[in-house]
DNA sequence: TTGACATATTCCTTTATAGGAATATATTAT
DNA sequence: ATAATATATTCCTATAAAGGAATATGTCAA
């Protein structure tokens, strides 16, 4: 059996860079397609190819005007994501993972300081 | 060019469900390679496949214990996650989507309640 | 030492990419 | 009607996956 279809679920959906990078640019705005393309840099069929992945799974929704097609990201397809990970947050607060970062951080912000 | 590996990141680790099921029977517990077969009713080479893949990308750990391998899961991995879906909680929030979610809710508990 | 137990790995098959290039479709402007 | 613009789709290739079956590896017990 191949792996689940990235069309499957938000899941797959956003395992792919290019497509987070299109939500997170796209977040609260709406945008037509030649849009996201000059954003991002990237040539026309990729956005559209991920846009439309990104549709069938809910992410964003399309408006047809005119000749444009407006996009915007439905955030609330991310909700059952945040849902997941949000009930093991407790088990990276206060473990020793977290005292680690923390002692990494401090530490990265002396070099910088230096 | 293909799909990234499930062994690349956490977001390509997590898309795969049966990876998401270890992760939420094996948090917070420690388990044997053959305690979690039995938790899931898999086969044993399936679980060791899907153990290896969360253990690429960090997101369980495995200590050596006479013959047994103990799994535990490293919750700190999923961080990054939480913390790129969060930044888009207030676009689903005060939304429409919420207003309805938030009604279907009341409405199922009220079904409930009869 | 030899067998039993615990776990990992290999081989195979089917399916699904993601990107590039080329092309098709739809809509507006002249 | 025709050209130009905006977008989607198709065809191709290389890569990777997940599951099943079989087998290899490592460790303990008698």
């Amino acid at each position: 059996m191949a792996r689940a279809p990235t069309t499957f679920d938000s899941f797959n959906a956003i395992a792919e860079p290019r497509r987070r990078a299109i939500i997170e640019s796209l977040i609260g705005k709406e945008m037509t397609v030649n849009q996201v393309v000059e954003t991002m840099g990237w040539n026309q069929p990729m956005v559209s190819k991920h846009l439309g992945v990104l549709k069938q799974v809910g992410l964003v929704s399309e408006r047809k005007q005119g000749r444009y097609r407006v996009y915007k990201v439905n955030a609330a397809q991310l909700k059952p994501i945040q849902e997941w990970v949000i009930q093991f947050e407790q088990y990276w607060m206060n473990s020793l993972d977290h005292l680690e970062n923390y002692l990494n951080e401090i530490q990265s912000i002396e070099v910088k300081d230096e």
